[in-house]
Formats: structure tokens, sequence, C-alpha cells
DNA sequence: TTGCTCCTCACGTCACGTGAGGTGGC
DNA sequence: TTGCTCCTCACGTCACGTGAGGTGGC
């Protein structure tokens, strides 16, 4: 018998008077009487409705979708399909908003180490970060080789204390040698570095780079395009299948 | 020297060709010339700029951000704006995005408690789990008291044991009957149920409650709106602040 | 009579996708 | 000459928000 106006059925639901006028002409919830002046009655089932409608939507669902529900023959499997594709479709999301989400973490490190900033830069950063799981590879490589040594040299040498035989100490220690000169080279040759002036992916030439002050992720260097001096960053090489 | 076309550019960068076009009429990135015939045309350094767009675009950037960094004078400060709105951005996204997906999830748990599926069915999904956390506090309340009771209980009766005073044990037994009374009272004061068939919020009479059949979460009531008997879901009262 | 609520257009949102119908360039 | 690429409109997307200008109902 007592109707809820537009505005009554928008406050009780906690949405807006268009929200509900737009349900309206979506076909989602029509009232189920108009005034003579031609204002929107809502009923009791009307109300009921509104708010599967809004419990579904805060869930995620699609005005689409929730037509198709509530007027469907049958809605149990309807409403099954709707949840399975309302869930992938959050989870796909939320995995695009965490891929998002460390990327622009990893871009307010990166602009931490950049003095002298300039839009150039970020395109110094793009490059870094592409080709990091690359440099990553590329170090690891060279640790593990480097630790293998090691281990060798430790060996021979314990060898030489226990048993006083001290001929395969001796004997590995130019392939030691030998080994640092290989990592080296294998090294500069695979890594390049940014100019933080003119932005150029350049290569030191191999004495330089050597003996160069460096951090853990830049070293002071002569860019070979500019001639600026100072610390670069390290990457890795263009080339990508 | 040597100029990219629309469609190299996207290519390169991995975007449709109506991409470069639309960076175009919204001055993100206009092609420094054009050719007689009117095609677009871009030199190395646009694609560099193309490049810094789609970075920041892969992030989550906005077109109109980008623009504003491109543009301002100030890129420094733009860019670390930019990077902390979008933190917050994607921050509450993610949130958002969590919560209707659990959501989701206890719909579909809810559906499959659920037999004789109908739209009204949600309504009761809905209404359950408003006042889920409300039915929680209930059952809480109710278990310490009774815990407190049992504990008081078992300590006079090994006293009795242990002592052999046994007035404690029986002086304490018409007020863990009157405890006991007073907490299956309190429940079904507080409780309501939902019936499965004309979806009536309803109270049933203490004694048929108090005997029923029943699961952790249903009970086997006769509904007093239509009189179906079957297993209804527990709910607690409307009174909502 | 005066506020308040409600009514219907109609445009805007965001970053493009998708034709339609026409043309440049190898 | 024939494909292929590119060009410019112009509409559509999704769930409303936001006026504008007018009216119903207490």
């Amino acid at each position: 018998m007592s109707m809820y106006t537009t505005g009554e059925i928008a406050k009780l639901c906690g949405v807006s008077v268009r929200t509900v006028q737009y349900y309206d002409t979506r076909n989602i919830l029509v009232p189920s009487e108009l005034s003579e002046g031609g204002r929107r009655l809502y009923s009791e089932e009307d109300l009921k409705r509104m708010r599967i409608i809004c419990f579904l939507r805060d869930a995620g669902l699609s005005i689409n979708g929730i037509g198709e529900l509530l007027t469907d023959e049958d809605p149990a499997s309807v409403i099954a399909i709707l949840l399975d594709q309302q869930e992938r479709l959050l989870r796909d999301e939320l995995k695009e908003r965490q891929v998002k989400l460390a990327m622009v973490e990893a871009i307010k490190r990166e602009l931490k180490k950049t003095d002298d900033f300039s839009v150039d830069s970020i395109h110094d950063i793009a490059h870094v970060m592409n080709n990091r799981k690359k440099l990553y590879r590329i170090r690891i490589t060279m640790l593990i080789v480097g630790l293998i040594s090691e281990i060798f040299e430790t060996g021979t040498f314990i060898y030489g204390l226990v048993k006083g035989v001290w001929w395969p100490f001796l004997a590995y220690l130019p392939v030691l040698v030998g080994v640092g000169v290989w990592i080296s080279v294998f090294y500069f040759n695979k890594v390049h570095y940014i100019c933080p002036k003119c932005h150029t992916v350049f290569k030191p030439p191999f004495k330089e780079a050597f003996w160069a002050n460096h951090t853990p992720t830049t070293r002071k260097l002569t860019c070979t395009a500019c001639g600026h001096k100072g610390f670069c960053v390290e990457t890795c090489g263009e080339e990508e299948k």
C-alpha cells in the first residue's frame, strides 16, 4: 500500500537518485507504479529487488549481468556463471594492479638514485628496468664461476696444508688468474653504461671500466658520446630476441 | 634523417596505429613532420618519447598526467607527484578488488548451502552476510559465558575430590542450570531465522527452536509466515544503528 | 506561496576500438 | 595496376555525475 518515492529508495539503499532513475531506464528496476504527475512509485517488492541489485553491484557484478539474472528463467545457473566470471575478472585485475604497483615502486627507487633529472632519465630507467633480469643473470653466472674457482683454490690449499704436497695449489694459481681475467672480460663485454648527461648507452674501454671507481649499480666513467665524466648506471646490451 | 611512419612506431612500441594517432590528437606525441600527402612522420626523438610514454602508461599513469610531465618546466616534481598519486590509487584499487573478491567467494559459499534457489535467495544471503559479524559476536559472548560457568563447575568438582568438601559443587549446580537457561534465552532472543521458501525473517517459539534438529548454521523450524517446515538459516535481528 | 523533490534531456568521463569511406606510396 | 598502409570522421564503451530548465506535492 505505502509506496516509496525515488528519493526514499535512494536513501534506503545508499545510492543517488540518479542511480535509481538510471536503473529504470536500463530496465533493471522499473517502478511498479507511476503517479499522475509522472513520478516513480516503488513497492515493498521493488525495494527488496533494489537491495538485491545493490548487493550484487557491491560485489562488482555489471548492471547487464544483474539484469540478465533478474529476468532469466534459470537464475541459478546464471548467477553461478556470473560469479565465476567475476572471480576470474577480479583475480586478473588484482594481478594487474600488483604488477603496476611494483613498477611504480621500482620507478620511485630508481628516481631516488637519479640526480639531475630530466624527462630522458625516464628512458634510462625504462631501459635499466627492462634489462634488470638479464643483468642479474650475468652477475649470477659470474658469481658462480668465481665461487667454483675459489673452492678449487681453497681445496688445493687445504690439501697442501694437510699432505704437504703443494704442487696442485701452485699449478692451479695461473688457472685462477685466468678465470679472473676471463670473468672480467666476459662481464665488461656484456655490460653497458648510460651517461647521466646525454643519456646515451655506451661501452667504455676495458681498461677504464676495470679500474674505475664504482658502486653496486654505477661506475665512474667518461661518456664516449659527450665526454661527460660521472657515475653511470650499469645495464646490459641491446640484443633482444 | 630516416623517419618512422605511424605503423612503424606502433609496431616498435607494441601498440595499435589508432593509439599512435590518438596521442597526436591529444598532443601527447605530435609527429615532428608531415609528408606531402598528410601522413605522420616520426623522428628518432619521437620514438624515444613514445617509448617513455608507453613505459609510464604501463605503470598505469593517465595520458593527461604523462602529458603534463612531458610539457612541464619542472618534470622532476611532476613525476614525483604523479607516482605518489598512482601508488595511492593502485593501493586503493587493490583493496577494493580484494574486498569484492572476498564478497564473491562468500556468496559462492552461501550458494552451495542453498537448495531451491530463487532470486530472493540472494536477498537472504545479503541479509546473512551483513549480519554475520553481529551473529559471530553473539555466539562468542555465549561461548565465553558458558566456558566461565564450566570452569567454575570443574573447579568446585576438583575441590570436592581433593578436600572431600562437596557443598560448593552442590551449591553451584543450580547456578549452572540457571546460566544454561539464561544462555539459551539470550541466544534465541537475539537470533532470527530465514524461511527458505517464502524468505521471511521470522522468530520461532522458544520451545520449538530449543528442541529443533540443527546444524552449525541452520535449524529445522516451521515458518511462522508460510507454515513451511525445513532447515532455516540462522541470522540475527534487524536492529541496525 | 515557498521550499523541496522529482522530472527529462543531454553532455561528459577514459583511452582507445571499430567500422566507413576515401587516399598515399611502393 | 594492385595490395597495403594510412587518413579523418564518428559512434561506442560503463555506470552513472552534473548541470539546465521545468514541474509536482506537501
